[in-house]
DNA sequence: ACCGGACACTAGCGCGTGCAAGCTACAGTG
DNA sequence: CACTGTAGCTTGCACGCGCTAGTGTCCGGT
């Protein structure tokens, strides 16, 4: 056997296949727009395609288009946890369809290779939050004109901060009045945290509660023992957590403390991890359902990729509160 | 201004302003083995191209090489904890400084969008544990034949048991003698589940210790109760859990079920997950230095690449148990 | 019978790079 | 002085595909 090492099927081999030109093929498999092909030839073109396992070669493509028809998404460096994974589902699946891949890329502190969008050539980079100042200086030495959301622009996507809101009202439904809100320390996690603090002094507000107690709770040293200590002697009766590790740190350290929760202390985490419902007492905690938000950014970001119609409403994100153990009405 | 749509720097650029051809630059940029150039010259190139800011376009090399230099790690679909994070790091590392791109790839249940591998064409693919045979079909379906872990060889990863060994040892320390084993249901997990369980009877037997009493745990429906109560009525003093969910899972419900932990049950959790310090009692579990294992892979996949040398020795991976609130010494 | 135009296609360039093959000047050899 | 060898380059093709600028054919209108 001669060519016993197995060639890739081009275009060409489809070209020959079908008695039609190399450009016929391309034209038939790309439905180009502006040139009529007689229905016989797609057939046939598209059959023997089909019969020779034809792959288009996305570097050729790539190179020959100037486009590469890779969204690079860059996600933060937390867990991905359900909310997540639906939200990089629901804008994979949108971008598929569109005929972009989508590339979910984490980069975290004391990461020692070169970014991702160095060497992928993405169309557009997306992030969850607006980027810092350096990488966007690194995304443009890249070459890269096309980001999400846009440098300059309104840093936070829409819809994230209805959950906050969630946990606030329902404390006060419970009747707690005195507040506190727990942050999360990780400098990663900045940008959301100050959102969602913000969100919660607001709704606070509109609510007419008292000022928020504000402490940065980390698990792993004792900030969390003195931030329950301090707001017990404060008269501070609810806690709003920025997720739900600082709501299960903030619930452990009052227990080790000796209170009781959500007897002296009712605690909401918010994300509805899986420690939520395993923990002891079970959380309550917030639930994002974030498909809404895939699709909203998947549109966003072919929007700039191709200029297509930007989606036209914002967000859908459903949010609801999911009351477990860790609340209770004041007093009860 | 003519040209205020700023193009891309090529190679071409390069070799204007040095004033040499294009194939110089090439043979500069590459190092090609077998070329000679005289050092004025290089210096000249490389000046230059720093200069101009040349970045080589991917598309083009992947193009003209017939390869991508992309290595696509397919990873598990469960929480992306320190272990894996150490892990894929420390893989793009020695992946990077040896030129490959390294794309990490989350493919979970329900994923609605072609899998990856059909459309960035990396040269070598990578699994945690060994693919199924429809991932493999669909593997060699897209012209990908280099895969670690080779389908049909062995399909653990060395080094992933030795946790599950200290997890026994542990608590035959501790003076247990009746242990359980405490399952994942999760069917993503089987492989490695199953490699564990063999491990801990394995280990169990080594020890002369009782049979293992197996039972799978899922924290969302009763079954956690239900092994709880069976583990108790058959003398089990401690149990092995798979990871640090399952543990938590055996824990709240021992709990909920009026036994204290560790008075009447210790428990051991596996990957020492945040979770793990922050559940309340603190979980005693395994802490994995995953860089070896990242670096071995690496290695392995580099050799599959390129044909480089294979790691000689096999994947160090160091392990140390982790104690903590959630096991005791029998009868203390 | 001739022309214009719609239709259905083809020839071929360009994308940026890697690399094989060839070419030139110059040093060294007989 | 002709010849060989080699350092140091250049020429040019290949990679697979997108797409512009055509080319030929058929058909209805005058």
């Amino acid at each position: 056997m001669a060519d016993t090492v197995r060639r890739r099927i081009t275009a060409a081999d489809i070209a020959a296949a079908a008695g039609v030109s190399r450009a016929t093929v391309g034209f038939v498999l790309n439905n180009t727009p502006g040139q009529t092909i007689s229905e016989g030839t797609r057939q046939r073109v598209l059959a023997e395609a089909a019969r020779l396992g034809y792959r288009p070669h996305r570097a050729a493509q790539t190179l020959a288009r100037g486009r590469s028809r890779i969204v690079l998404f860059v996600l933060p460096d937390w867990p991905l946890e359900h909310n997540m994974r639906r939200y990089l589902d629901e804008a994979a699946h949108v971008l598929d369809e569109a005929g972009f891949s989508m590339v979910a890329y984490t980069r975290h502190l004391g990461d020692r290779s070169r970014p991702l969008w160095e060497s992928l050539d993405p169309d557009v980079v997306v992030g969850f939050s607006a980027f810092d100042a350096g990488t966007v200086k690194s995304l443009r030495a890249s070459g890269i004109t096309k980001i999400f959301p846009q440098p300059g622009g309104r840093a936070h996507l829409p819809g994230l901060s209805a959950g906050t809101t969630l946990q606030v009202r329902h404390l006060h439904e419970l009747g707690h009045v005195r507040l506190a809100f727990a942050e999360s320390p990780d400098p990663r996690l900045a940008a959301l945290n100050a959102h969602r603090l913000d969100t919660a002094r607001r709704t606070v507000h509109d609510l007419g509660l008292g000022e928020l107690s504000v402490h940065s709770v980390d698990y792993r040293d004792g900030t969390a023992a003195q931030a329950v200590g301090r707001w017990h002697r404060a008269g501070v009766t609810a806690v709003v957590a920025y997720n739900d590790d600082v709501a299960a740190a903030v619930t452990g350290a009052a227990l080790r403390s000796g209170l009781s929760v959500p007897g002296d202390l009712s605690v909401v985490g918010h994300d509805d991890s899986p420690l939520a419902a395993l923990f002891v007492p079970a959380l309550t905690s917030v639930r994002m359902n974030s498909s809404g938000l895939g699709r909203f950014v998947a549109q966003e970001a072919l929007h700039l990729a191709d200029g297509r119609p930007r989606p036209s409403g914002g967000a859908d994100v459903d949010v609801t509160l999911v009351p477990r153990d860790s609340t209770a009405p004041l007093g009860a």
